[in-house]
RNA sequence: GGCGGCAUAGCCAAGUGGUAAGGCAGCGGACUGCAAAUCCGUUAUUCUCCGGUUCAAAUCCGGAUGCCGCCUCCA
């Protein structure tokens, strides 16, 4: 079966070949590291983490390069205000960042690149482009000229004339067109600098993903990924840096992930709703938050609400209540198990453009089969199908970066989780149910009543199952 | 002004020519002392509206309406 993905360059699903047979190369924007990571840093780094995992699992080996940029006008602000040096700052939150995604189980790339480890290569990049006459230089600013490089606005598809008709641009009468960018910039006073044929400074922004990539997946390679708001003019200006410095295609693929609204809104400095990834996990499981944001279509914007979360993490407790039950009746779940059906149409949803909203559809009817088969009488060949159908739930779990937990090893956590956010002793809510139980096997109603009230005013919900009573928070 | 996207049940969301996946909520049943939880089952004659093409359309074409994004730092 084919792999076919939306390419932002052509505006249309294509059948993915790569450039050299049984190998990917791709690049992803990561992030400006000057401050912690929001849900939208989050939602790209998934979604191409899920990219990094299935085409691994199809075969291929893949190199996945997604950058850090460490030296820019924010990090510098930033670092001013804090009165901290900006490579601390930036180092700090590339920790952060790290601890993060690790947390959502986010698979750390092949390599990852910081803008300032490549400033060599970004002079070098820069000079080409100098020397070719693709970019002019002003008082040890160095900026390439939009007009030199024939296609400018091929993968955002827009025309120079358009955009300047009703366009807010800044002017700046030095540059020879209004959207002529920076490859290079003069040093300031109390800015970080290098030493450059323009005299000292520091890079532009777009130059570097496009030093970085040649440097360490050559002057044309497969996938480039990145959020959409980066297509204009991060991305068109990194085509025609890398086009025109080089003389062949850059990238073969882009593909562009969509927003994360915050209650129907777009995350915004001015409306305060920037989301924040570690607060997020302080509330819900990172394999809630993996589910909610693979619910919806890569490219479709997605809206984070508390509903929206309560019920990925619904979902989510349905998957390992029903993995539970399969460990129990037939053992333990075998990952080598060859699945079948499932596998099969997964992989069928995964290949249509990374359709992950279909491929959850797929993992939930799994679950369902699996359940189905286990409330029946499980005689002739239901073990193997059930197992089947556990195996299934392991491998997709594997492409999607979610139940990776034992479930028992899940349920207890949760219940800890919930105890501790309730400020409950567990001991002393265990003794409670200790005592309803008896009351309940001295069939005295009214006391296991009273002690079930009693513990649903402090927010517990007990549940009697076959094995004993467990509580957990409402 | 330019460019692009979206509109499917109470909510979220797949499906892009062959007669509507899945999740959450709800409802019915099983289970329970009663509950809760869990499991099973069930829930859109119909896909914003109006035309058109076709044996056949949520899916293609034309038009209307509504919502949203980008063109400025942004995942």
């Amino acid at each position: 079966m084919a792999l076919t993905l939306y390419n932002t360059l052509t505006r249309q699903k294509e059948t993915f070949e790569s450039l050299k047979p049984g190998r990917v190369s791709m690049y992803v924007c990561g992030p400006t590291v000057y401050d912690s990571s929001h849900i939208g840093h989050a939602r790209s780094a998934v979604v191409f983490d899920i990219v990094f995992r299935y085409l691994q699992e199809v075969g291929y080996e893949v190199t996945y390069v997604r950058n850090f940029t460490d030296v820019d006008d924010k990090i510098i602000q930033r670092a001013k205000e804090r009165n901290m040096d900006t490579q601390a700052l930036s180092e700090m939150y590339i920790k952060e960042f790290h601890d993060d995604m690790d947390a959502l189980a986010v698979l750390r790339p092949t390599a990852e690149p910081r803008a300032t480890e490549f400033i060599k290569e970004i002079v070098e990049v820069t000079s080409m482009l100098v020397d070719k006459g693709h970019a002019y230089v002003m008082d040890g600013d160095v900026y390439f000229d939009v007009r030199s490089f024939e296609s400018y606005g091929k993968l955002s598809g827009r025309k120079l004339e358009d955009m300047e008709a009703g366009a807010r641009v800044k002017v700046d009468d030095r540059k020879k067109d209004p959207f002529d960018f920076a490859l290079w910039k003069a040093k300031k006073p109390g800015e970080p600098s290098w030493e450059s044929p323009w005299g000292k400074g520091r890079p532009g922004w777009h130059i570097e993903c496009s030093a970085m990539s040649w440097s360490r997946l050559g002057e044309t390679f497969d996938i480039h990924g990145g959020g959409q708001d980066l297509i204009f003019p991060h991305h068109e200006n990194e085509v025609a840096q890398s086009e025109a410095a080089f003389g062949k295609q850059f990238v073969r693929y882009w593909m562009h992930n969509g927003f994360v609204n915050i209650n129907s809104e777009k995350m915004s400095k001015s409306l305060n709703n920037f989301l924040i990834v570690r607060e997020i996990l302080e509330q819900f499981h990172p394999e809630a938050v993996r589910l909610f944001l693979l619910s919806k279509h890569y490219r479709s914007p997605v809206d984070f609400s508390e509903q929206a979360m309560k019920e990925a993490a619904s979902g989510l407790d349905r998957v390992y209540a029903s993995m539970d039950r399969i460990q129990e009746t037939v053992g333990c779940l075998q990952f080598e198990h060859e699945a079948s059906g499932h596998w099969t149409r997964f992989c069928a949803a995964m290949d249509d453009d990374f359709n992950t909203a279909g491929a959850l559809g797929i993992l939930f009817e799994a679950v369902r089969d699996a359940n189905r088969l286990l409330d029946g009488d499980m005689a002739g060949d239901d073990n193997a199908r059930v197992q089947e159908c556990g195996a299934a739930i392991l491998k997709m779990g594997h492409v999607l970066g979610m139940f990776q937990e034992d479930p028992k090893i899940y349920f207890e956590n949760k219940k800890e989780k919930a105890a501790q956010e309730g400020g409950f002793d567990q001991s002393m809510v265990d003794d409670l149910v200790a005592q309803r139980a008896q009351a309940r096997k001295d069939k005295n109603w009214a006391e296991a009543d009273a002690i079930r009230k009693q513990l649903t005013e402090m927010g517990i919900a007990i549940e009697d199952t076959p094995e004993g009573t467990i509580w957990k928070m409402a």
